[in-house]
DNA sequence: GCGGTTATGTTGTTTTTACAACAAAAAAGG
DNA sequence: CCTTTTTTGTTGTAAAAACAACATAACCGC
């Protein structure tokens, strides 16, 4: 795994040079752990002032209600983080973030992230304008699944979806994140109807899929 | 108006002196605007690199898709401010942003407020700091926004904003922002649907409401 | 106050979704 | 390879939401 390499691919990163990055990881008191699979990382109501950087592995933004209906909020994957609004803010966490998968995760006390540092580190102030790029993206992607959530009929809800997932892999065939019920969640809606909504989808030649595999054709509305 | 009090307790200028406040204005190119009724300041696939606040009125976050389905992403106060993400990325609005009634906004330039002053001003540092708190906080107002559209039927939707108002608002009896139509298009469910449920929710004596005016009583969920 | 306009509430019908139960297919683990 | 477990798809029924049409109430300009 090289780290440095995933590290300048991340927003948080991006501009610094590869040769200042260990010397800006321990500046940031950057720690590393190894989790397993459905490993509860951040529970809903913990404090943290760490932002987590996925090493290997991905990890889901989960939230659930009283009536232990679970919502998925996002799916995070090599190179991207999360927990940057919580670490910022000093406010109790409004979402769990479980291991979707094995897990390698690189956390980065955040606060040193934000102020100046002592050491003079060249890159500190491209960190600070990286954090204003990271939280302002992760604002625009809350806004994107907010436009899935506001469709009102399950088959509007997989097409915004399922078609924004193309746009993003740059392919009308595309691999999700997610099973049947993680989908579902991540929709809100219910999976045996989403299930028999995607027959239908299919039968209608929209888009075809195999398991987690979806080819959108060029039909879409 | 009373500019530099709006300001002094809006996030982005906490923590600044009132006098430097005026000197701040000048370096990050303030100018306000007056706007009528229903105008749209910013139009979905705009671009912008300046942020509002809002001085006076108030306006609303919308987005229209393709069969018109209106969805009112949130309202935007006194004190408060919007395009944050969409001055600090480069990319076209998802949104727009129409005033909901007569408004006096404050534009800054965002670059101006990201990238150190030449002039040497002395809270450059904190509004860096406050730009990342604003932003920390608005995402975790979508996150909200989420937890409410996340909810399955109309009922649990009005609870869980009704009752997150009423907490923001420090009291069982708050007054909405919103008139019936919107509160459906902010709920995305159907306005007379809507309406009958919340007569349903009265009967039901989980709680009172006249116009925009609501009383949650201690039953509720 | 009066007519026009908009906002809100009510009701019945159609459409969609949630739920439950189960069948089939795929994956996991010896 | 075979068994067990998990995932996915299917179907019928009950519940809920969308829709449409209308009644009533509040608001606005004159």
């Amino acid at each position: 795994m090289d780290i440095v390499r995933i590290l300048q691919s991340s927003t948080l990163f991006s501009g610094t040079g590869g040769d200042e990055i260990p010397h800006l990881l321990q500046c940031l008191e950057g720690r590393t752990s190894d989790f397993p699979r459905d490993y509860t990382i951040i529970d809903e109501g913990d404090y943290s002032d760490e932002i987590g950087i996925v090493l290997s592995g991905s990890v889901h933004i989960t939230r659930h209600d009283f009536w232990g209906n679970r919502s998925l909020v996002a799916n995070i994957g090599v190179g991207e983080s999360f927990a940057e609004a919580l670490a910022c803010t000093a406010r109790p966490s409004e979402v769990s973030v479980i291991t979707a998968e094995q897990c390698t995760i690189l956390f980065l006390n955040v606060h040193k992230v934000i102020t100046s540092c002592e050491h003079g580190c060249t890159y500190h102030h491209t960190l600070i304008e990286n954090m204003v790029r990271l939280l302002s993206q992760r604002n625009q992607e809350l806004m994107k699944k907010i436009t899935h959530l506001t469709k009102r009929s399950t088959r509007e809800k997989l097409l915004s979806y399922l078609s924004s997932e193309a746009q993003r892999q740059q392919s009308q065939t595309f691999t999700i994140p997610f099973d049947r019920q993680q989908l579902a969640d991540y929709l809100c809606v219910e999976r045996s109807a989403m299930s028999s909504e995607l027959s239908k989808m299919q039968a209608d030649g929209i888009l075809d899929y195999q398991r987690r595999e979806f080819t959108l054709h060029h039909e879409e509305v």
